[in-house]
DNA sequence: TAGATTGTTAATCGATTAACAATC
DNA sequence: TAGATTGTTAATCGATTAACAATC
């Protein structure tokens, strides 16, 4: 399969979301207009992202929603599971754990990460939350190749240290600093406040026409 | 001042990130190849956008770091404050209570909301929160213009809807759901399960050479 | 068959990078 | 002055959209 690019892979995992909120079993086929029209896309687009992840559709028909959910988690490897950690044990931190613990199980939470001694050696949703010393042991025991990290900024760049060191892959930052990895570790970053502050932007500059992010249009 | 594109906006708020983060005096000037090596980008894209929102620089000295502060705070209207509500008092509505009234001032959160009666009425953080039903006049009367959407996805498209209809300009949302909203309201998405679907990508497919999001070199 | 939709290429659009004269 | 950095334009790159022949 050709290299897909992170904006391809990104619509991709949208798509994916869609079609699990579909009603299982109310329509088996599904146009490119229709999951374009949910995305606020293209039709050519969502064509192009699917024939990219080799998608066959049928002219008047669409394309199978069950089949296009098997490919899509084949192309996102989602049908392997995948270990995922969480580093820091706070609000943040195990507010994510229910809502990951709920929804899914292909990217499953096994293990949590705190200093704080009060914190440690209990068990959230499931997940037992662990002291940072152990870190290394118990993300190798346990195959952890993701991590989350919901740390305050000023723990957030050792704390990603710890856990390039410790083999993990990837890592989604909830911290609003820049952290250095190294290459052939992935980074995701979520910062809240910027995206409140180009909600901000955008509603204090309601401009005649714009049509970037996905933030807008309809 | 020009339009200024979702993508530029949301750079110059992690340049303000990145100043924020900066010991406060420590230096009064910054290079632009400073700045882009912290947010792995190239320097001209630096200089491109600050230009964008009328810096200037020194040749041989870089940008004041006060001057350029105040600068993004105009530009991005933070010079203001801007009232928030958080819908969906759960795990990660008190999660991003205490975390963003921790760390931002401009953005103040002025009011909960919940459907759950064992909810409301009651103070997170500061933050009181309300049954749904005195949505409208609490948005109202605080003059709340932004919001942020952390009820379950079955729920989402309800509370979007009251909150258009009570006036708010912009909302975050955290349900993994596709929302239909009017054109003039602003509207970003955090799915995370969608950055961790990214991740599990980029970690099962180690391309060779990938340079997209801003999720890699370095 | 006629009409609608796919697969795919070509055209457009916007965003990023490179380059370099002007400047301190 | 020489050297480094800015401001800004031109060149490149990639992503999105439009278009349309092939197909069911």
């Amino acid at each position: 399969m050709k290299p897909i690019s992170g904006k391809i892979v990104e619509r991709l995992a949208r798509y994916r979301t869609f079609l699990t909120e579909q009603a299982p079993g109310h329509r088996t086929h599904l146009f490119s207009h229709e999951i374009a029209a949910a995305m606020r896309t293209a039709d050519s687009q969502v064509r192009r992202d699917l024939m990219a992840i080799g998608t066959q559709g049928v002219p008047r028909h669409g394309y199978e929603v069950e089949a296009l959910m098997e490919k899509l988690d084949l192309a996102l490897s989602l049908d392997r599971t995948h270990a995922v950690a969480v580093v820091g044990a706070g609000h943040l931190g195990r507010a994510l754990i229910s809502f990951l613990e709920a929804s899914r199980s292909t990217l499953c939470i096994k293990a949590a990460f705190d200093t704080d001694p009060a914190k440690c050696n209990r068990v959230h949703a499931g997940v037992k939350c662990h002291p940072m010393d152990s870190l290394e042991a118990v993300i190798a025991r346990e195959a952890i190749t993701l991590a989350i990290l919901c740390v305050p900024a000023a723990a957030a760049q050792g704390a990603a240290d710890q856990l390039v060191h410790a083999g993990v892959k990837g890592i989604l930052n909830f911290a609003p600093v820049a952290l250095r990895v190294p290459v052939n570790v992935a980074l995701e970053e979520i910062v809240i406040t910027t995206y409140l502050e180009k909600l901000a932007y955008f509603t204090t500059h309601p401009s005649k026409e714009r049509r970037n992010g996905r933030h807008e249009e309809r």
